[in-house]
DNA sequence: TGTACATCAGTGAACGCGCGTTCACTGATGTAC
DNA sequence: TGTACATCAGTGAACGCGCGTTCACTGATGTAC
């Protein structure tokens, strides 16, 4: 993985190489549900090694999850930051939504229930922080602090994604995809902007 | 299972047996993901007898999401029957989203992308019906035809469901939850309206 | 700067587990005459 | 109605597999003097 002939042993950051394979693993391999094993083969380490930092595979896919997270949240907000503010919810759901497509394997494990929240207070930290630029968002769309609103945007988006997804949605080709992309978060802005009456 | 006394043998009707089995199972258990095995010791049956009934795994979970999309497509219809067409929109919704909340394992694998419907001719057609009867809802709220405003409320729908499942929404209390719900979908209707200009 | 020693971060063998699936089998059921 | 036989629908033992996790270990690194 680095300069050839170095050897595994006292890796240097073991930790962040896992994460890292981990991420990978997700974006080009073909299961669902990463392994311990699985992670530190990618690695070149033995079975046990990850035992070294993480204490169990939960808290492996945990620390995944979590970089995730602020990947995620990262790119919301350089989407974000381009736009007028009468632009931005569509550039961030147009984010959140490719996001998802471009990590799907990732974006299943970020929001699945298997990784309870509680016992990952950095996950959950990680998490709130995504959800923080979404209400930030749909405030910029003239309904502040409506929780509903708020809600609305983030359901539709999100439903959009994982409708997406699944396969859900019949959909002919990556130009139809985004066109109906656009057009649902077209129709929403202008109904979001109906309803606060302007 | 049924009357006392009865060999497990020349069991009758096995294969529903099976699937009956896999809904009981992904309604109380703890498993989020079904097994052969499982589901056979449920029954009171060898570990191959399936075999007899379905040629995979996968066959069988295909089984259990396509009773799944039945059951929640009749349950969207009924949901919708007792209504005005102005009010159809949002007794669906509510229908979608407590199906949902109620069967929170099985919606989980009806939507799954580890079930390939192009492999499983059935199951697409009956996740389809569920998709009609969503179409003529948001027909029914006055913008025909339009795929953007069915994807919309689909969408919307769907995502505030998954968000639910996932304990994504900081939420207080189930009444909380319903009023969060009853809002969201409002909010939707509204914005449709005013977009189909009424 | 050199040495002694504690600690750190790996190894690799082993554990038990439960899974999906195969296979030869056998008892129960249905059918032809 | 009774008998012979084919077929059906189960059994149960066995397979290999890969997993998470534990454990005693050892080589590499850092630290005190």
């Amino acid at each position: 993985m680095s300069t050839s002939g170095e050897s595994t042993y006292h890796h240097g950051d073991l930790r962040r190489a896992l994460i890292e394979a981990g991420l990978q693993l997700l974006a080009t391999g073909g299961a669902d549900s990463l392994g311990l094993r699985e992670v530190a083969r990618a690695v070149g380490v033995s079975a046990s090694a990850p035992y070294r930092h993480f204490t169990s595979r939960q808290a492996l896919l945990a620390a995944v999850a979590r970089e995730g997270f602020l990947r995620f949240d990262a790119e919301l907000r350089r989407a974000g930051d381009g736009w007028d503010r009468q632009y931005q919810l569509e550039a961030m759901g147009r984010a959140y939504i490719g996001f998802a497509l471009d990590n799907p394997k990732l974006f299943g494990l970020m929001f699945s229930p298997v990784l309870s929240k509680e016992s990952h207070p950095d996950l959950l930290a990680a998490a709130q922080a995504s959800y923080q630029a979404l209400a930030a968002l749909a405030d910029g769309a003239g309904t502040k602090g409506h929780r509903a609103a708020i809600v609305s945007t983030w359901a539709l988006v999100h439903g959009l994604a994982v409708l997406l997804l699944d396969d859900q949605i019949l959909i002919e080709g990556a130009a139809d995809r985004d066109m109906l992309v656009e057009a649902v978060l077209a129709r929403h802005v202008a109904g979001m902007r109906a309803i606060a009456g302007r």
